[in-house]
DNA sequence: GTCTATATACGGATAGAC
DNA sequence: GTCTATCCGTATATAGAC
């Protein structure tokens, strides 16, 4: 079998590098994973993780990345859609972000607390600052206030609550299932009630009062 | 000056040791800090740190545990007070937490993160586990539930909103004040805004519909 | 491209003087 | 109790054979 042929098939050693790093690094943040792991659990040598991405920071700026996006670029195209009303758009980015989340429920965690120790300035190189105020969402929000028809809120206050209803059950996960003597399948299953019940919630919490 | 009178004025080298342990661990987490820098920022010498507290992990488990009390034991004496309402609690907790937060941002995902990938099984020794399903906010909870005055609802939904509208803005600071191209104080006011908010939507997502 | 062996640096911990 | 100097394991990174 011919190395193009079995790369199809298999893992190009690249892409199995990248995933063991994005695994390990997620789980366990950057000051917390070594290299020989990410090597190990690629099932390739050490040396071998230099040679395509010449150091172990670098490897993780490319993760880190990748993962940023995920987590805050998920939503860019959602809210900037002009065909959408707002009460669409917030059960497609809680739609959005649970389903992604079942999947990848260490992502929250490492992208935020790796941004708080900022070694590179990550953040800073992000340009999400007028991206999302200015979005269509955003507009509409601010519409819906002004024709009285939801209660006059800054919308940070809203986009927390959308993010915290949202998000903020699956990095707390491991209290959270301990508190309600819950399993891995139970907590997905709440999950997925979520899925209903967090639009319906924020909606409430717009009505006037 | 005597050395008990300088102590009461200054801070003992123990406790120098301990406020600087605190600050960087929760800023930098167990891998990401070095004992080499903990002794600079209290302004000691490194070999105290081990004359004091044998080693890092000995000095983490102690910051740790203290955290843990302060994040879960912060609210117990809340939720098991009889004389009063779920709804007066809510406002409680809430307002707690808030508070606590404000001053130290740092300290639930730096406990969120640690407990995530948990080397001792810190989680496994809290004995929380009926202490707050049994607690008598859930029983009220419950039967106001059973008394058709607010929605029924899985109790730990309900766990998970409070937590998640008060503790999230906190954990996403970072990214939240960038979109909402905010400072520490803009920042510090929305939260005390939220001290009054989340209770009131706490509320209205319990009502019945 | 992939391996083995090794250089080099760093971080936790201790010995021993004061 | 507090310091200086140092040991020693560990982790990243590279040299060089195949």
């Amino acid at each position: 079998m011919k190395r193009k042929e079995k790369e199809q098939i298999d893992q190009s050693t690249e892409e199995k590098i990248k995933a063991a790093a994005y695994k390990l690094f997620t789980q366990k943040g950057y000051a917390g994973t070594r290299t020989r792991d990410i090597a190990e659990e690629a099932g390739i040598n050490l040396a071998l993780l230099n040679y395509y991405f010449r150091s172990k920071e670098k490897l993780f700026d490319l993760i880190m990345t990748d993962n940023m996006k995920q987590f805050v670029f998920g939503i860019l195209a959602v809210i900037h859609d002009e065909k959408t009303t707002y009460e669409e758009k917030i059960t497609l980015i809680v739609n959005a972000y649970i389903d992604m989340l079942i999947i990848q429920p260490d992502m929250p965690i490492f992208v935020l607390s790796e941004i708080r120790y900022d070694p590179s300035g990550l953040i800073e190189r992000m340009t999400l600052d007028s991206s999302i105020m200015n979005s269509c969402f955003i507009k509409q929000l601010k519409q819906a206030m002004d024709a009285g028809e939801i209660a006059v809120l800054n919308p940070i206050h809203i986009l927390m609550n959308i993010l915290g209803l949202t998000i903020f059950p699956f990095i707390g996960s491991p209290i959270l299932k301990k508190i309600g003597g819950m399993g891995d399948e139970q907590f997905t299953a709440m999950m997925l009630e979520r899925k209903m019940l967090v639009p319906v919630w924020i909606k409430e919490m717009l009505k006037k009062k």
